[in-house]
Formats: C-alpha cells, sequence, structure tokens
DNA sequence: GCTAACAATGTAAGCGCTTACATTGCGTGA
DNA sequence: TCACGCAATGTAAGCGCTTACATTGTTAGC
C-alpha cells in the first residue's frame, strides 16, 4: 500500500457534477444560493468522492480559518489539560477549532510554536503566562493577531489576559500557615525561569513572610521540575537538613503529593511533624490521606471565559479587558500549626 | 487596538530587500542556493518586516505540511496526554509539528476533527482505537492520508496499528484475580460503545471467567463515563447489591481510585473486604493506599514508537507493519484472597 | 409577444507561495 | 581574447479555492 497523495479538488466535484467550480463552491459556503436539484447533485458527487475543501487554498482566498491555536507548557499537566477541554468546547460553540501545541517549558520552543500556529493561520492565539520574550511580542504585534494570555491576571502587561493572581493567592495561604505559627517554612518551587506563575507564587510567600516581619531566612528555596518524583527529592533534601522546616509550600499539588509521598517513606507524620501546601487543587490533591490543603484555581471556567474573549477579539477585531478570577484557598488536613520542637532537629 | 490582519508577504520581503521572490524563497528553504550577501540582505529584511510564511500558501505550492495530527479521545485522560506528549517529541526530531484535537469519546466529532485536520493539510493522522465508523475508513482512504492508531493492538484491522493487547492483557489480570479464589466478579467499564479499549477489556475479563469454568452471572458489569466520581458511584452500586462482589475490577485506574475513594466511605477496607484492580498504571496508582494492582502500559514507549512509524510512513509513503507492545500485570496491595464470607452480604 | 428584472450559473482573477525554466554574469582554458 | 560552463538570480506558471462580474434563462407586466 502507498499513499499518491490526490485528494479530488473543487474541479472534481465540479466535473462530476457538471456544473462550474463557482456552482460547487457556493453550495459548500452558501448553499441557499443555488437551486436545489443543482445541490442535490453536487452534494452527492462530494459524497462519493470524499471531498474534502483543501484548506490552504481555502484559507488564502477567504482569508480567515476559523482556528485558534494554544500553547501550552505540556500537555502531562492536568491543571493545562481541563482548562484547556474547556477552552475547546467554548471554541467549538462559537465554530472555531482548537490546534493544541506544548513547549515543554522552553521558550525557543515556544516561539517556534507560535510562529507554526500563526503560519496555519490561526485566528488567534491562547498563550500561559506573562513571561515572554520581548521579540515574540513584537514579532506577535507585527502578525496583528490577537493574543490572549491565560493562568496568569496582569492588568499591566502587554497583553490581556484572563487568570488569577497568583501572587496574591500564594500570600493569603503562607498568611495562613504562618498564622498557625510556622516559623522555618520549606518552600519547593518550579522553575521559574520564563514562568511567572511560579516567580509569582514564590513572590508571594516571600511577601507574607516580610508582612509577618519574619527574616528572609525563614524560608528556605528549592527551585525543581514539575514531577512527583522531583517534589520528593527536594522535600527530602528539606528535611534532612540542619534545620528542617515546619511547614513545605509546594508551587503545585504534583510537587507537594511527590513531598508528601517521601514523608510517608521518612516516616514523617502529616501534618503533625510538617505540614505540607499544594496549589491548584487538581482532583489528586483530595484523594491523598491527609487530603491536602491547597489554592483552589477555576480551570474551568478561566477556560471558558479565555474562549469568550478570544472569540470576541477575533470576530470583532478589538482588545478585550483582562479578567481576573478568584483564587480560594482550601483548607483540609496536610496543615496544622507546628509542634513544640521548633528548634532542634526532630 | 484592533487588528487589521495584513501581514507582510514574500512579496514585501523581496521588495524590501531588492530580489524577487523567487530568492526569499530559496533564501527560506535552500540557503546554500543563495549567495551569502544575499541571504543577509533578504534576512535582514526578514527580521524587520517580521514576516512569517503564510502555510496556506505554502502548502499549496509545496503539496507538503510537515505536520501531523492527532485525535484524542480527551485531553483530561493522563493516559493519552503522556503517550502524546512522548509522540510529539518523536515527531519534533523527525521535523514534523503535531497538532491536537479532541473528541470528547464521540466519533460524530471524531470525524469532524478528521476533516478540520485533512483539510489543514495533515501529512499524517494519528487515532486511538479501531472501533470507527467504516465510511470515515472510506473516506481516510479516499484522502490517501497514512493513519495510524495507537492505544490498541489488532493486526487485523483495517488500519495499522502500534499498541497492546487490551483484550489479553486484562484476561491476564482477571487470571490472577481469579485464582485468588474471588468468584463474584464486579466490573466497572468505561463506555464501550465506540470504544475498543474497554471493549477488549471486558472480554478479556469475560474470557478468563470462562476459563476458569464460572459462569456468566459471575460478573455484574456497570458500564460508565471516565472520572472518579463515576467509579466512585458504580462501586457503590455494585457494593451494595444482595450479593457484592469480592473484587471489583475496573476498566482504569482513575474508575479504581474512585471505587478505592467510595470504599473507605463505606468502610470497607481493601483488599480485607474487597479487591480493587485498575488498567494504565497512571502515577496515581502507586500512590493510593493501598498502591492499586494495575496493568502497566507503556504509554510514553507507544508514543515513540508511533511517532517513528508514522514518520516513515508519511516520507516513504507506504504502510508499516502493526507493532505489539507488551502490557504486563503490576501486582500491588489492592489485591488478596477472598475473605470466608463468599456466599451472604458482609 | 416583447422586454425588464431577477434568479441561477459560469468565467476568470487573484490569494502567497514554490519551482521549472530562462537569463545573467562570472571565471576558466585554449 | 573568446566561447563555454556553471553559479546566482529572475520570470512566470500553477497549487485549489472564493468571489466580483458576466452570461444565460425565467417570469411578469405591458
Amino acid at each position: 500500500m502507498t499513499f499518491p497523495r490526490s485528494a479530488p479538488t473543487l474541479n472534481d466535484v465540479a466535473q462530476a457534477a457538471g456544473v462550474s467550480t463557482a456552482t460547487v463552491s457556493r453550495c459548500l459556503n452558501t448553499p441557499e444560493r443555488v437551486i436545489d436539484s443543482t445541490r442535490e447533485r453536487v452534494m452527492k458527487a462530494v459524497q462519493e468522492l470524499g471531498y474534502t475543501p483543501n484548506f490552504g487554498a481555502r484559507v488564502m482566498a477567504a482569508r480567515r480559518t476559523n482556528t485558534i491555536g494554544a500553547i501550552i507548557p505540556t500537555m502531562e499537566n492536568a491543571v493545562f489539560a481541563r482548562g484547556l477541554q474547556a477552552f475547546q468546547e467554548g471554541l467549538r460553540e462559537s465554530g472555531f477549532t482548537l490546534l493544541v501545541a506544548s513547549s515543554s517549558y522552553r521558550s525557543d520552543i515556544e516561539e517556534e510554536q507560535i510562529r507554526a500556529l500563526i503560519a496555519r493561520g490561526a485566528d488567534g492565539l491562547l498563550l500561559i503566562g506573562h513571561d515572554r520574550d520581548p521579540a515574540i511580542l513584537d514579532y506577535l504585534q507585527a502578525q496583528n493577531i490577537p493574543v490572549l494570555v491565560a493562568w496568569s491576571f496582569d492588568p499591566g502587561a502587554p497583553l490581556p489576559s484572563v487568570g488569577f493572581d497568583n501572587r496574591r493567592s500564594m500570600q493569603a495561604l503562607a498568611d495562613t500557615v504562618i498564622g498557625m505559627g510556622h516559623r522555618r517554612i520549606g518552600v519547593i518551587s518550579a522553575m521559574t525561569r520564563g514562568n511567572d506563575r511560579a516567580r509569582l507564587r514564590l513572590a508571594g510567600i516571600r511577601d507574607a513572610v516580610a508582612l509577618a516581619g519574619l527574616g528572609e531566612d525563614a524560608v528556605t528555596v528549592i527551585e525543581t521540575t514539575y514531577a512527583i518524583e522531583t517534589g520528593a527529592e527536594a522535600f527530602e533534601t528539606l528535611m534532612t537538613s540542619d534545620s528542617p522546616p515546619t511547614a513545605v509550600m509546594c508551587g503545585n499539588d504534583v510537587l507537594a503529593v511527590g513531598a508528601m509521598k517521601k514523608a510517608r517513606e521518612l516516616s514523617l507524620d502529616v501534618p503533625r511533624d510538617v505540614s505540607v501546601t499544594g496549589f491548584d487543587d487538581i482532583e489528586l490533591a483530595s484523594l491523598v490521606d491527609p487530603a491536602l490543603t491547597t489554592v483552589h484555581v477555576p480551570h474551568r471556567e478561566m477556560g471558558r471565559r479565555a474562549a469568550r474573549a478570544l472569540v470576541e477579539m477575533v470576530d470583532h477585531g478589538r482588545s478585550v479587558p483582562s479578567e481576573e478570577l478568584a483564587a480560594h484557598v482550601r483548607m483540609r488536613g496536610s496543615v496544622a500549626p507546628p509542634g513544640r520542637d521548633t528548634g532542634a532537629k526532630a
């Protein structure tokens, strides 16, 4: 079996139906402008030949693709998957098709994907987070393509966004942790380079620490890549240090679950021996034992709103104000006041 | 801010650089055929104008997109996400871009997405599972596009596949469960309609039951959609029946985790009161307590191999033999022999 | 019966690009 | 010095489609 690649064209259909290409095109795009009998004949030919309009040609002639592109850091993070699913459903309702690409958290790949999507005629783009090389911003500007940022709300950023305040949300969580009496806080953060969500969450923790009048050395930060295993390793490093923290705040739920897993291995009881927090509130967070205290992010809602906003931008060619969604602290079993031995190693 | 949509064209670049469009095109596609000085001038113009080739036009002229399309049932299932990530990485190495669309497990949407991807000039397609309307198969045939199926191995199916034997793998797991003495087995299956993986896994269980000489009424099946919650509900229905099963086999890990969650709520100890099994071996499986006995599927490997196979098909225009990957039973703590009270309700 | 008005369809230009082929300009060997 | 060959570049024909405009065929009103 070989693949000579010779799909039927408009012309083939026209010939089969004994009409001109214009008529076939009209059958497909403005059927009411073609008389019934002709239309039936044409549609029959379309069916029989298994004709699909060539997208490239169509785009070139009609200047519109009804396609939205999205570039996410990775498909493996449930958080993006969920929001994106809602985003896609929202787009479908408005007649748009979603094309997804992933950047593996690398800005060079992201840029490549942006170009690929634009080249494919995306009418609009959804990007994650605001951290981005200014050169790409210029490029986007030159392309004159509507771009929306999600997962991060920042009204001052160059691109409009639909998201939540990562910094403030994390600060709220840290306030709670500190309010319970924790004075030595370990932080397991995602890599902050090129990732404003991670950076802002970390900043939120520092805000809380400063607000509580604690010294900067109250927090010990480890940056690591996104995975349960790396979270576990970082946790071990933190807990086996000379002065282990009484609370470990993680940049996301996946890292937190890794931390809790390692705690079990180290026979450390959560939250008696050490408190653990996450961020995102993915399903996993309420499945682990004890359930994870985290920040709930309305991913689905964010996806839906992003779809609405981007469609608006594309359809009416105008920008749209940034939208902030609320992200709330979800107190669960993994956090408690520290034990009495707040000074020495356990 | 508005979006007049008027990106620079090849022609603009040519004018800016003072050369012909052909030379610009050559700079971009076969740079070694252009003298250095000219190339520099052209590239400078490209930079300054922020030029991106129009994909539609390029495809139409070159008849090749270097794009592979994949349609998965849902992005929310980690299992697909993981395999797809590997698939994409494999494609990237060969210079292909991956475009992903999801069908929400609906064949009508899948068909729509297939058309969308083909229309966009996908050079090849990755589909999940073999269950598919023959009409789409004909259409695919007519389009003459290489199509590969993943997640399901079936050398007899019309499309080549890279996957594992869902039926035999599940049978192996069921053999083990039955071998431990279970005689009343509850099954929580994903919806089997249009989903050969679910159907074959169920068939595998029935194979094991038949092989063990048990009657068909040894198994009670509930079909439900894919979610932790639905798994929990199905589990409750099963366990509150007149004659509850001593083992509940689930079509995938997510349903199984839902079942275990509900078991905890019902104060049923796993595996003492009831054994639970999953399928896929996602990370979650080893995080729950007790760890879940399941079937390990090499998702990443599958993604990599699928990429290699599809690139082969596209590049050399020839079909490729189906590849079978091994999926092994992973015994963990959620399965044990049944208690003594195998007859009456607990 | 004739023509105006309109509906149905056909004709053909052009969307932005690649590439076969034509042209130009240079270095080389006799 | 000149013809030749070859490398660098230009010219122009499509790729499959949409759509403005032209043509044809009906119908209605006189």
